[in-house]
DNA sequence: TCCCTCAATTAACCAGAATCAAGGTTAGGG
DNA sequence: CCCTAACCTTGATTCTGGTTAATTGAGGGA
């Protein structure tokens, strides 16, 4: 049995831990996990409501399969917590992770809106809890609110965006300089710092899929992480990576 | 003096050559050539009258930069006629092309609705007709049309489709694969079927522009030519791949 | 506690593809 | 018709990163 906490749905307040409140009414709960999605920002109780019809809320396992490559979709999901990654698998077995979606984003609405099968496949990497929304309730606010359309454009840009950045990190950097650029981007959205000024960033998973992520094998990831202590640059202790020297880290990257 | 010749003008009804028609009102040939954008397919004139107000034709010779990567963003573009490649730029002169634009197809759209500055540079491969559509006319219409933002979110969809699949072969494909894989698509969209059941490709750029966006050196890009070619399964004459044994190089290659 | 499994590391080896360095070919342009 | 500048090909060499395989380490039950 999956033991799942949500700290996603801490983002609101949270009455104190002792005082137990009485369970809301179901769709009362479902309106509130609602008004965290940021498509649906700024979006009224009725809204809400209205598209609470098309909700559904999963709690899954590690290991489980959302979709497959070729399955039809019939909506798009949200992580409220726990990680879930999005990859190609070949006939051979191999695997290339191409995003792992964390809590607060959204992943399948590209494919929703062509109508089309999906071309990856999406496995939990931990215990999750998700919802999944039905194409028809998005469809609908698209017909009657084009703020909301807006919204997906802009979501759908951003996405783009990125997917673009990644292509290029692909091809015109090194698996050393991939890695280093990760590593600064992942300390600028969560990095801890430390007593002594370093900066410590805690991976979101295990180093395999990183590695395969970053477009890598885990033995070469492992290797370039030895080379950057050997250089100094960071120390590693299991998934946690302490950034001894941020400033020649940055500097030891080429960028394009 | 750069000479334009336009064969995105041709899908048109076209007058007999030999009987000259008047030249018709400025606006009134760019609706006509607006009428053409995927985008606006099914406009009535009057909306299309509205879209011409943000609307300049642009020839630009082989060579011109239309944009550079940093550059802001006013709008999108259409290629009317020519070829356009979208391209990452080392700061060592390196170049990884991401697209190859055709005509009828157009670029830039995401970048104008993050209202970000451009992240890649965009360069005509040969002497071009273009439209740019002004940011104002697009945002106008879409206010206006939820149609129109229906279109929209299909185009961005679609794009980013291709993009994933694009990382896809780039990380789970060898060279060849790509290669096999790029000559396939080439010949279901304009495959010249030849006397003898042979199917010709007529490359659509220089063989260096195609070997970049299928992330290879042309060095290597002409070797894998030579194995194809030595295997029996494609002859080369310049720009002109013709493919000896279709159904022998589907099975070739390695899908995923 | 003892397995058992999965993740991670390490090392030796190998392969695909890039780089470097000449030539050769082709297509315009005078 | 030749000259020049791209463009392309070819060969030799190097290198990044993948493959294989053996080993260690860290939970996680029974």
């Amino acid at each position: 049995m999956p033991v799942i906490e949500c700290p996603f749905e801490l983002h609101r307040p949270a009455a104190p831990a002792d005082t137990p409140t009485p369970a809301p009414h179901p769709d009362d709960r479902l309106c509130r996990l609602l008004a965290h999605v940021p498509l649906l920002s700024g979006f009224s109780a009725a809204e809400l409501a209205r598209f609470a019809h098309g909700v559904r809320e999963q709690a899954v396992e590690r290991g489980t399969v959302l979709f497959h490559r070729g399955d039809p979709c019939h909506g798009f999901h949200l992580v409220l917590c726990g990680q879930v990654k999005l990859a190609f698998t070949s006939s051979e077995g191999h695997e290339k992770v191409i995003e792992i979606i964390r809590p607060g984003q959204s992943f399948g609405e590209a494919v929703m809106f062509m109508e089309k099968p999906y071309v990856v496949m999406a496995q939990a990497l931990t215990d999750c809890k998700l919802l999944h929304i039905a194409k028809s309730v998005v469809f609908d606010e698209m017909d009657r609110d084009p703020l909301f359309c807006r919204k997906i454009i802009a979501g759908l840009s951003q996405r783009l965006h990125q997917l673009i950045a990644d292509v290029g990190t692909y091809s015109m950097q090194s698996g050393r300089d991939r890695i280093v650029g990760y590593l600064l981007r992942e300390e600028e959205l969560g990095g801890e710092t430390g007593s002594s000024g370093r900066v410590s960033v805690r991976l979101p998973t295990s180093k395999g899929t990183i590695a395969s992520r970053l477009n890598l094998t885990q033995e070469h990831f492992s290797r370039i992480l030895h080379e950057l202590t050997e250089a100094g640059l960071i120390s590693v202790e299991g998934r946690v990576i302490h950034i001894l020297d941020i400033e020649k880290l940055r500097t030891t990257q080429a960028r394009f």
